[in-house]
DNA sequence: CAGACTAAGTTCTGTTTTGATACTTACTTT
DNA sequence: AAAGTAAGTATCAAAACAGAACTTAGTCTG
């Protein structure tokens, strides 16, 4: 099974995508996200068990006396953001039926981002056409 | 639903975002689409379906005789890629056992890419944690 | 201090989706 | 004439999903 298969087995579903934009969100305890989602609840339970042994999630607790526990995202999570807000994106430009309610923005200014790729070489930003794979010739 | 629902209905699952990848990487018929992923030949027809019917692919004929048709990737589709490779991306760094065997790079010079956010008015390039979602004042 | 409430799940049950294997159809090649 | 090829379809068991109700442990309200 390759890498990309393994990715897809763990986010590749109709939930897991959506359970990790809605923590970006700020959103973190269980009925949250059920609330926020329309999620079943079993269905919930399972991604957010996925989520937390594949390390993109944690479980921490946020009050003792009776113990109740939230969900945060890991660094490992964080990192798929950039993938996340491609679909978000994307959808917005190709799937949505009316305006996007929810512009993404640079925080300290405001300006609405643009996502592309960059050749630090060239010192250009450039488009998915330009893209090539190779063969990584470094292998053991 | 929302549009984000809406774009996980579509490739939120297994073998979509696979397939799609297989069309990148210059696979156009059935039959390779099945050797080259292991996909099962009823899914592959429900998933090329779903594509066409979308838009993100076109069945074209390419011979007559006996009448035989490939997948394209439509603009629609080609579209998807940065989610595509944000996703392999982050799978090669978060996911990988091995080493990854394909290096994705800028065409005209063979340097690895890199994928963030650009902020125009700003001039910089930024990571995730400096995206904010704000309301969009511009409705109807 | 009884009753209702809350958060985070679990149980149960029926419906969809998968995944594997085999089969079909219409040609082409040996 | 027999075998091969490409693009599917058919069948069926196993797994995943969805919804509703139930559970547990503790807290707040009258």
């Amino acid at each position: 099974m390759s890498t990309i298969e393994r990715t897809l087995a763990l986010v590749g579903d109709r939930w897991t995508i959506l359970v990790l934009r809605a923590a970006f969100r700020g959103i973190h305890r269980f009925d949250d996200f059920c609330a926020d989602l329309g999620i079943g609840r079993p269905i919930l339970t399972a991604r957010l068990r996925k989520l937390v042994a594949a390390g993109l999630m944690e479980r921490v607790p946020y009050q003792h006396h009776p113990p109740r526990y939230e969900y945060r995202l890991t660094p490992k999570g964080t990192a798929l953001s950039p993938a996340i807000v491609a679909l978000v994106r994307w959808g917005d430009e190709n799937m949505s039926t009316t305006p996007p309610t929810t512009r993404l923005v640079h925080a300290p200014c405001g300006t609405e981002l643009e996502q592309g790729f960059w050749c630090k070489t060239c010192a250009v930003r450039f488009g998915p056409t330009a893209i090539r794979g190779v063969p990584d010739a470094a292998q053991a």
